[in-house]
DNA sequence: AAGCAGACTGAACGAGCGTTCAGTTTGATG
DNA sequence: CATCAAACTGAACGCTCGTTCAGTCTGCTT
């Protein structure tokens, strides 16, 4: 799941160079998109903050949709690239939980200007890129059901079998929700307070 | 707060004129825009369904902008219209919260799209129509603040008092989750079954 | 050195779109 | 019926921006 489903065809022959200018194009890209928009970033502003013109940028796509389908896959497999080994899993349910709960809130902090664009942008995007992306959050849900299924038979959590998705569910966005009510929630709570607070709600729920 | 506190002028005199109109725009506008979004929807389109010429719809803003705050204001407004008068303050705390959580629920299923594009667009408003728009989730939070403090006094729920606000937010977006996760979410509910199981839960929380 | 392919340049193109305005219609007034 | 202002029209303007392409540069090969 490190490479991307479609495959953006470019004139530029050498596919190391490819991946090497392509990265640096997202990188350019990302910060202005997550600041101005997709629609109000111009394709010039890319090529000037990319550091070349505008005739070489269009080498490596085809064209400036091509740039966000880039920027949502790259914030994507971040995503990924962090969770997945963050994630230990023990013997002790809870505190597995415990722990990918308190990884995946802190990576919604630090990622939470590309969450937010993520959300906000993705409509943009063709139908199955959309898909694609919506299939990162599925992924994480797996994991997360995963970890209360386990605590499940191993008697740490008392749930009804039928709630376990919508309970992963409700973890996932009590963490996004750091992120898209910002305004209103970091004026009130530190990061730890708020992590510290969530999870023994959550935990609480699982083990009463 | 049913007014906007933003006056947009118009070349018309005519103020019944004006508002008449204006609805007549916002309706053929909001179609529009929670299809294909504020960006990719033209000034020409909108005229189109509002039946008028281009020339004419400028007579009545001043720019495309205008027509996206007068948008989300409307939906804004709607909101409030279809809320409070559904909410009853009981003496049973229990009842009270259920039958907000309801309403509010089943609100936020109506009116999917709108919370979608709401959230998705605000960003092209100016900051200080932002503000305007956050202003209505900050007294949305409000009221289920004052109904778990008047549970929390007459000793229906137990909550640590500096938690109220975090728990009304929680109930908050575990509502608004049902239109943002509705590709994973309303495949495996229906919103009876949601708001049931979101519900129990939550009352379970505070009432144990 | 000559030849050549791959990488790069940026002026130019052209379509799309927000906005305007010179002019027409409408209907109220005297 | 004449007058006039308010409401309406839509072609035209002008600017922005995605995209292209004729041409230049670079460095490797023979």
């Amino acid at each position: 799941m490190d490479k991307s489903l479609k495959k953006i065809e470019s004139q530029v022959k050498d596919k190391e160079l490819v991946e090497l200018r392509r990265m640096e194009i997202v990188k350019a890209a990302v910060d202005l998109f997550v600041q101005k928009g997709f629609h109000k970033t111009t394709v010039r502003e890319i090529a000037q903050k990319f550091g070349m013109s505008v005739g070489t940028l269009y080498e490596y796509i085809r064209t400036k949709e091509d740039i966000l389908y880039l920027v949502c896959d790259y914030i994507h497999s971040s995503f990924g690239m962090r969770v997945r080994p963050a994630l230990h899993i023990t013997p002790d349910s809870v505190k597995t939980l415990k722990g990918a709960i308190d990884t995946y809130y802190r990576m919604i902090d630090e990622m939470q200007d590309y969450l937010v664009f993520l959300y906000q942008e993705t409509k943009s995007l063709s139908h199955d890129d959309r898909k694609y992306i919506f299939k990162a959050e599925e992924d994480m849900t797996d994991i997360f059901e995963e970890i209360i299924n386990r605590g499940i038979e191993d008697g740490s959590f008392k749930l009804d079998r039928n709630q376990v998705g919508l309970f992963a569910h409700n973890i996932m966005v009590l963490g996004q929700m750091w992120a898209f009510r910002r305004w209103a929630l970091q004026k009130s709570y530190t990061l730890d307070g708020y992590i510290k607070a969530q999870s023994a709600r959550l935990i609480k729920e699982l083990t009463s």
